[in-house]
DNA sequence: AACCTGTATTTTGTATACAATAATCGAACG
DNA sequence: CGTTCGATTATTGTATACAAAATACAGGTT
């Protein structure tokens, strides 16, 4: 059965410079208007030209820098406004998906869902939390009917799970919050009642901006103190 | 002066790869669920094999191939329906764009713009109607405030704008209905309607969808007819 | 003194060689 | 005869070497 779909190796290489890269422009360590150059990049993460490029490629797609022919790569912000930004844009993507799913999403699907939300409810296991909040969202994207859609819903969480994990410290209030939020959503769907699902999944990524937004400048604080404590190591 | 914003040379190498990918994607030469491996594309194109990755991971950041670590590429289906749904998903974020554009766009912006326009009217350049289309759009998307939002439009119209590249000869009809599509957008911008815009930019997206899907159709047609009768040469 | 031009250096783009990993096929065992 | 384990093969991931392009600087000319 060849279906491993999300193998988010760590070990090295593309995926670790680009991991790497997208925390240093959370961090401040790299400020927007920065220059990266390929060599720079390639010493400081210790592996060749050829995987450095290949993250930079990635980077671009994300809108995380802007690499012009022959010229570099500069960096783009990417700071708590930038974290609202996206979430706007993640907003605008998800709502609409919802409203789509509200009519086309199967019952079984839904029920699933519940269940699966419901027994979290009572063995809470903040882990498993946040892999269903995934799986939720990911499936009101396939359910939009609508491929491409859910394509660019993936790849806005893609960057947002790349930050969460960063912050994911930061990030432990919000989780009791966020689970009314889903079984909310997923009651509007069962009922097939389109605005309340679309403006329930509005709320909940509201909620999701902010706290994620604030997360990143804690992050930013921490690190900067981070920085002049030298002893904590890095 | 070095502002070359958009160089692009078809000359040969990644770019050119990437641009004849995606071709064959909409021919339909290249069918969803095919899969590519780097040496073949690299043999086809007679470059090596490292421009055809970096086209390949440009080709998955536009969502037309899925690759996976250590398997290979398997190229998504981009027919008349994926074209719709792309269009979808380009309202969606455009729309929004002008809505927010409508209460921030400079009143000089708009009335460059509108001038623009207004002697376009008159002296009809085809060519000069799709450059001055891109930088309504541009514009719009810029005015919104959302530099995230400008940028994910940006993105889709890099793809969008490669297939009509393709289907140029196709998409002559067109011209004279999206003129006034774009005076009256620009008309509710500078009145501040947002609605007004906002359903403006909805149906002249719509009409621009219906125009891209059809042209594809023939598109593929008549690149059937071409192989049948190899007399042509592709 | 300002500007243009040619050269030198830096940086990206491409090609090739090698290593690691996954898919495939075959053989041995239950 | 089916299943499982292991070797082979093909394909991707990485490293290095080379070529092309662009920028920066210096020198000369107007």
């Amino acid at each position: 059965m060849p279906s491993p779909s999300s193998s988010n190796r760590t070990s090295a290489g593309k995926v670790a410079v680009a991991q790497g890269l997208i925390l240093e422009c959370l961090c401040g360590v790299l400020n927007g208007g920065e220059r990266l150059t390929e060599a720079g990049v390639s010493e400081r993460f210790s592996v060749s030209r050829t995987p450095v490029r290949e993250a930079l490629l990635e980077l671009t797609g994300l809108g995380l820098v802007e690499l012009r022919r022959n010229c570099g790569a500069v960096v783009q912000p990417f700071g708590p406004d930038q974290i609202r930004d996206l979430y706007a844009v993640r907003t605008l993507l998800e709502v609409e998906a919802t409203r789509l799913a509200a009519s086309r999403m199967e019952p079984e699907v839904i029920d699933d869902l519940q269940e699966a939300f419901n027994r979290l409810k009572k063995n809470k296991l903040p882990d498993h939390q946040w892999h269903l909040d995934q799986q939720l969202h990911s499936a009101i994207a396939e359910a939009s009917g609508n491929p491409r859609l859910a394509s660019e819903i993936a790849r806005q969480a893609t960057l947002i799970q790349t930050v969460r994990e960063a912050v994911s410290d930061a990030m432990q209030g919000i989780h009791t919050t966020t689970l009314n939020d889903h079984l909310r959503i997923l009651d509007r769907l069962k009922a097939r009642d389109a605005d309340g699902a679309a403006e329930a999944m509005q709320k909940h990524l509201q909620q999701a901006a902010d706290s994620a937004a604030k997360s990143v400048v804690q992050l930013r604080k921490q690190h900067r103190s981070d920085a002049r404590q030298p002893s904590t190591r890095l």
